[in-house]
RNA sequence: GGAGGGGUGGGUGAGUGGUUAAAGCCACCAGACUGUAAAUCUGGCGCCCUGACGGGCUUCGCAGGUUCGAAUCCUGCCCCCUCCA
């Protein structure tokens, strides 16, 4: 807990890598060379409890200056959590109880903390100054702002001259976010590209009370899984930190090749020559890209697992994926489950579409059909024969059998 | 209080009476190819019946109505946006 605060050796390690944007660069390159501890300020917002990989970026950032020596100091969301967030276009959003805040918060802090060390970690709960908040308050703390300021904002502005909608409680949020920076006397708020309105209040409302301002630190965003959009979980992308082993793998697999290395950047701590050798052996076609997307996979299986279950994961991926053979742990389904139907049609005369939903590996007939037609449909016996389901034909499945459908989706068929 | 614009399938976004289960794009699924769950190409992508051809049903904010026929027209309601006051 105490702290030799270290001065950086590779100072644009920590200020240009897996970084967007430092406001201003200059003013937090010198405080990092002065010496003294800095409180780094991060927040979340409990109602959002899941971590995944977008988010690890900036959590690496903090661990980085943790380790020569800085202190974090982790906002917990939870006043502002239980009267729900307005913000964004989105349909309204359930409030959260106190509870409810509690177990999300703990959850986010499990995960957080496998990336940011805890024991330079100090926790806040926002409502230790908000729940005592008045009206005449939020009038002292709005009084300090004008509309006008801030619909000079980038994003604001965005947004009204596209018409879209802007909440008077959005107005609020940067500014109770700008409070916690006073309350805590941050150093340097960490966020995402698109919280640069946020930190820039905060930084501006220190100033006003007579605090340094403090320093922005924004992270770039990450682009998930699609190789579209950015990471997050509601458009599915995203590959979240309590991902099963094999899921973190074979996701981070499924990555386009143009991601590999800016992967690597962001969420590892490959020496940026070797990133760099790994891009020319790319564009130059003199090495595999899978070689170094295995490598990521395996790396980033390690880290929130083991390299044990990376191990694993690598040659599951390998028998499953590469070589089709079928994996270990297969889910099994009962035959009666198959056959059981109106009129007890033994498995061998049931339509297979109908088959596949009876397994669990369709959600509906006319999807059945799609695969079977499609020849995505096959069953493996246990010597090791291979039969595609076909439309028409009998089928023959015993206990025993496992069917499988596409790549990875596969019951095994017991009495 | 007034004027105007808008609510379409997971996302975006066409469509203003039949040729529309509803373009295109993205995502997603499958096949081919590939030492990648990458890229590329091909196909698919509401539900139900059918081996198939084909047929049926439900869907374009909600509820009614007009019409042989409606996502498209009318009425009411709900929600969103902009501007004026």
């Amino acid at each position: 807990m105490t702290s030799q605060v270290q001065i950086p050796e590779n100072l644009s390690t920590i200020t240009r890598r897996g970084v967007s944007r430092i406001i201003s660069e200059a003013d937090f390159t010198a405080m990092l060379q002065r010496g003294k501890p800095l409180r780094l300020k991060m927040g979340f917002d409990p109602s959002r409890p899941d971590i995944h990989l977008g988010h690890v970026v900036g959590l690496r950032k903090l661990r980085q200056l943790q380790d020569l020596g800085h202190q974090v100091i982790l906002i917990v969301g939870d006043w502002t959590a239980q009267i729900g967030d307005p913000s964004g276009r989105s349909a309204t959003r359930t409030m959260l109880t106190h509870a409810e805040v509690l177990e999300n918060a703990e959850s986010y802090l499990r995960q957080f903390f496998k990336v940011v060390d805890r024991d330079r970690t100090q926790v806040e709960w926002q409502s230790q100054w908000f729940g005592e908040f008045t009206l005449a308050n939020v009038i002292e703390l709005t009084s300090r702002f004008t509309i006008n300021q801030f619909l000079h904002r980038e994003d604001f502005a965005n947004r009204y001259s596209q018409n879209q909608p802007i909440a008077i409680t959005e107005m609020l949020y940067p500014l109770m976010q700008a409070y916690d920076s006073v309350v805590i006397e941050s150093d340097v708020e960490f966020g995402g590209t698109d919280q640069m309105f946020n930190l820039l209040v905060g930084r501006e409302l220190q100033g006003m009370m007579g605090q340094t301002p403090q320093q922005c630190f924004m992270m770039p965003i990450l682009v998930g899984t699609d190789g579209v959009q950015k990471m997050s979980k509601s458009l599915g992308n995203y590959v979240a930190l309590e991902e099963p082993p094999e899921e973190m793998y074979g996701k981070l697999m499924s990555l386009p090749d143009e991601l590999i290395t800016s992967y690597y950047e962001y969420l590892t701590d490959v020496p940026d020559a070797d990133i760099a050798e790994m891009t020319h052996a790319m564009e130059s076609e003199t090495a595999n890209p899978m070689d170094f997307k295995k490598g990521l996979a395996h790396r980033i299986t390690t880290t929130f697992h083991d390299s044990d279950a990376a191990d694993a994961a690598q040659s599951h991926f390998e028998q499953v994926v590469q070589r089709r053979d079928l994996p270990d742990d297969i889910p099994e389904v009962s035959e009666s489950i198959l056959i059981r139907d109106h009129e007890m049609t033994p498995v061998s005369e049931r339509s297979p579409a109908r088959l596949l939903v009876a397994a669990g590996l369709a959600g509906s007939v006319a999807e059945g059909r799609r695969l079977v037609s499609q020849g995505a449909v096959e069953v493996v016996h246990p010597n090791g024969e291979r039969t595609t389901i076909r439309m028409r034909g009998g089928i023959e499945i015993k206990p025993g059998d496992v069917i499988r459908v596409g790549r990875r989706r596969f019951v095994r068929v017991v009495p």
